[in-house]
DNA sequence: GTCTATAACACGATAGAC
DNA sequence: GTCTATCGTGTTATAGAC
């Protein structure tokens, strides 16, 4: 087990403050007060507020981008490519639940970094629709409107942080195939 | 075509610009400068920042019990409840694009009001729940967990906002059928 | 690595003139 | 209904002692 920096242990703790009120709304007094030391401190560690959002985002971004490379890469059919999107969210939310709240409600407050972060974030959604259009071309998807597709599997997958907190009874295996159960094969019968 | 008060026309530019960057991004400046006047000019027509937040939240939230007051109230299928709520929810959104966004991201921030919010959002919650529950029971839904079901749903319901004004082409009907497919029916073949 | 003190500025909100 | 001026406080961040 890595020893977790005094840098890591402030963005883990920022992290945690963000889920709670978003960015904006936490200030380096509250931040400094759940650590325990007083706000002035934190600059011994950090250059900026903005460098710890910079940092949770780019770096969960960053997963996924690495996640969808594999996937895309791997030879296999459309449905199984989407099943491995729905166990990618899964395990990187699973992992990192704090960060997933930056990255989705935070995003607009990057300075420097909103262009690079925005490109991520276009380049994985089109990799999904790349692979929804295939389906639909070789008869494995239903002929809906792909965007629509896209629209529904992303953002139940980009909002699993709110929910897997809440159930940690439920294993990771259930729950990625109950997912794929109501994101795929739908809910009639 | 009623005439706009001054008020509503506050709000209606506030709900704009917290959907951009969020409530507690904006500033009492920003809203004035966006209006054409100065910030101590807003004050002679609202309150607070904080009764803005309150009108767009609380109304909205009403909109939505109303609505699914009188679809638990209709005799008819579990499935066909489902459908009337995903209506439900594209017409809403259609109809106040920038609210949904403060109701989504921004209820944390309501002081005096929160506790009657999050009332209102679980008793909403529950009656979809119910609606799945007899579902299974009667055969029309798969036995698929019911908290997942609900959780796909309401998250991909809830986001409509990000995407509706993107799709301005499509029409309401078109996406509501769209999503009915996606939701209930599933993807794959 | 943490502290106290403080700079420099932004914030929500009010008072009172027009 | 809007303005200017301003109050009191909160904000990020720095300087320098320990």
């Amino acid at each position: 087990m890595k020893q977790e920096t005094r840098k890591e242990e402030i963005i883990k703790t920022a992290a945690k403050l963000f889920k709670e009120k978003g960015y904006s709304a936490v200030t380096m007094r509250d931040l400094a007060t759940d650590m325990g030391i007083k706000a002035a401190s934190l600059y011994n560690h950090i250059d900026s507020k903005q460098e710890i959002l910079k940092v949770i985002i780019i770096s969960i971004a960053k997963e996924f981008t690495d996640g969808m490379h594999n996937i895309t890469q791997t030879e296999s059919s459309s449905i199984s490519k989407l099943k491995k999107i729905v166990a990618l969210h899964v395990k990187i939310t699973a992992n990192n639940t704090n960060d997933m709240a930056s990255l989705n409600n935070d995003w607009m407050h990057l300075e420097e970094h909103l262009e690079y972060y925005l490109k991520l974030r276009n380049e994985y959604e089109t990799s999904v629709i790349s692979i929804i259009k295939a389906g639909i071309a070789n008869s494995e998807i239903k002929k809906t409107n792909p965007e629509i597709i896209m629209f529904s599997m992303l953002t139940t997958l980009r909002s699993l942080y709110l929910w897997i907190p809440k159930k940690e009874d439920l294993d990771r295996n259930e729950l990625t195939h109950s997912l794929n159960q109501v994101l795929i094969e739908g809910i009639n019968i």
